[in-house]
DNA sequence: TGTTAGTGTGAGTATATAATCACATTACAA
DNA sequence: TTGTAATGTGATTATATACTCACACTAACA
C-alpha cells in the first residue's frame, strides 16, 4: 500500500466508474459497431441528449472515448478495443458468481 | 435497448462499481493470494475496520467475494478468479489510452 | 456467567454522482 | 447577418455512496 499502488488505484478505479453506469455502458456498446454521434447515441439508447453528452464527457476525460468533430456533430468512439476486453470480463465474472451460487446452493459451500 | 440488454448492462454495472473503489482494489489485490480475514485486511490496507467491512460487504453481496468463518474471524476471498482478469483489463485500457494520448500528441491527432 | 476479540451495523454527516431544465456555444447555410 | 441544428454546460434538485462513531452481535475461553 505505497503511493505507487495508490495511484494505480485511483485510476483503476476511474476507469472502472467510468464505465459502471448502464448508460454508459449501452453507449459502449452502441460504439462497438464503429464511432457515433452523440444525437444518434441518444436516440439509439433512448435518453435524453444534455444526459447523453454528460455521460460522453466523463468517459471522455477519462480516456476511454475519442472524438471527432464533422460539421454540427461531433463523433465519439472508443480509444481502444481494451474497454470490450474488459465489459467481457465482467460478464464473465457475473456468470462465475451465478454459477457459484448454484454450487452453493446445491452443494451447501459457504457463500 | 430491450429489457434484456437493461437488465445485462445494470448488472455489469454493478459488478464494475461493485470494484471500482481504490480500497476495494486494494482488498482484491491482497485476496490475490488467498483468502484474509477483516482484521488482517484492515491492517495491510490501513484503513478503519468498520470501513473494511462494509466494503467487503459490498463486494459479497454483489457476489464477486465468498466468505468462511471461523471461530472468532470471518475469511474473505475472491469467489472467481475472473476478478483479477478484469483488473487486468482496466489496467491495459489505461495504458492503451496513455499510448493514444502520446501519439496524439505527438501527431497531432483528434482527442 | 462474565470477559474479551473479531466482526457487523444503525445513525449521522459529508461528499459524489445523476438527471433535468434552460441557456450558451459552435458551425453551417440562406 | 440572421436563423437553425447539434452539442456542451451552469444551476438545481434528487439520490447514492463513503466515512466515522458508537454500539450490538457472535464465538471463544477463563
Amino acid at each position: 500500500m505505497n503511493a505507487a499502488c495508490h495511484e494505480r488505484y485511483d485510476l483503476q478505479a476511474r476507469v472502472l466508474n467510468a464505465l459502471g453506469h448502464p448508460i454508459r455502458l449501452a453507449i459502449v456498446e452502441q460504439l462497438r459497431g464503429g464511432e457515433r454521434c452523440v444525437c444518434d447515441l441518444a436516440e439509439r439508447i433512448g435518453a435524453e441528449r444534455s444526459n447523453v453528452s454528460r455521460h460522453l464527457a466523463l468517459m471522455r476525460r477519462v480516456g476511454v472515448l475519442g472524438t471527432r468533430r464533422e460539421g454540427l456533430q461531433v463523433f465519439y468512439r472508443l480509444r481502444t478495443p481494451c474497454v470490450l476486453g474488459l465489459l467481457d470480463c465482467a460478464t464473465e465474472a457475473i456468470r462465475s458468481a451465478i454459477d457459484a451460487d448454484s454450487r452453493a446452493l446445491a452443494g451447501g459451500e459457504a457463500g
